[in-house]
DNA sequence: CCCTGATTCGC
DNA sequence: GCGAATCAGG
């Protein structure tokens, strides 16, 4: 099959009116597969129409590192407003304030979402929900969320297609699938 | 799983 | 130039 006058007129107004490209692949019959459709289309140079994957939220954190990072942060967030001084108490004599007693048999804290701050590495340590759940907590490399071991994981090229697959992925002890 | 468009790259 | 394979998301 190929790409005659009258196919690519069918093409062009298909697109126009929005139909999708399965749709005008198959009104252009067997042998037109949807990404023929797609290919063709864009070297016609069409206006690409929106897609489910750049519509979306293409901006939106992406990773699952990356996730949980957002959403405690939110969760700080929603929380430090609260700790804050209200205005109203700028004119309220001031308060008595106790000599906050040294923590001395301070345990080794383990780094809670809480202690997040742009100089902490938030890499996640076990998963959230389970008691010990924390974050590394080493300072971060500057810029980014993680220090420099935890930037290694987190930042990796992909290879080129063709390159991929040549073996298995390797996986980080502990960090495959829940079991 | 079904679907969507976007992109890559061997042919 | 073509389009299957793949990607990335709904």
């Amino acid at each position: 099959m190929s790409w005659t006058d009258a196919r690519i007129e069918m093409l062009r107004n298909g697109w126009e009116q929005g139909l999708t490209a399965s749709q005008i692949a198959e009104q252009l019959g067997e042998g037109i597969s949807r990404n023929a459709v797609i290919g063709k289309a864009h070297r016609l140079g069409l206006k690409a129409r929106p897609s489910p994957v750049k519509g979306g939220d293409a901006a939106a954190i992406e990773g699952g590192a990356e996730r949980i990072v957002a959403a405690t942060t939110a969760a700080v967030a929603a929380i430090e407003p609260v700790t804050a001084a209200p205005a109203a108490a700028v004119r309220a004599p001031a308060p008595v304030v106790r000599k906050v007693r040294p923590a001395v048999a301070a345990k080794p804290a383990k780094t809670s979402l809480l202690d997040l701050s742009e100089k902490i590495c938030k890499w996640p340590i076990g998963h959230p929900g389970e008691t010990d759940f924390h974050f590394c907590g080493k300072p971060s490399n500057t810029g980014f969320p993680y220090c420099n071991e935890h930037c290694l994981l987190a930042y990796q090229a992909q290879l080129p297609r063709r390159d991929r697959n040549r073996a298995p992925p390797p996986v980080m002890p502990g960090f495959g699938p829940r079991r």
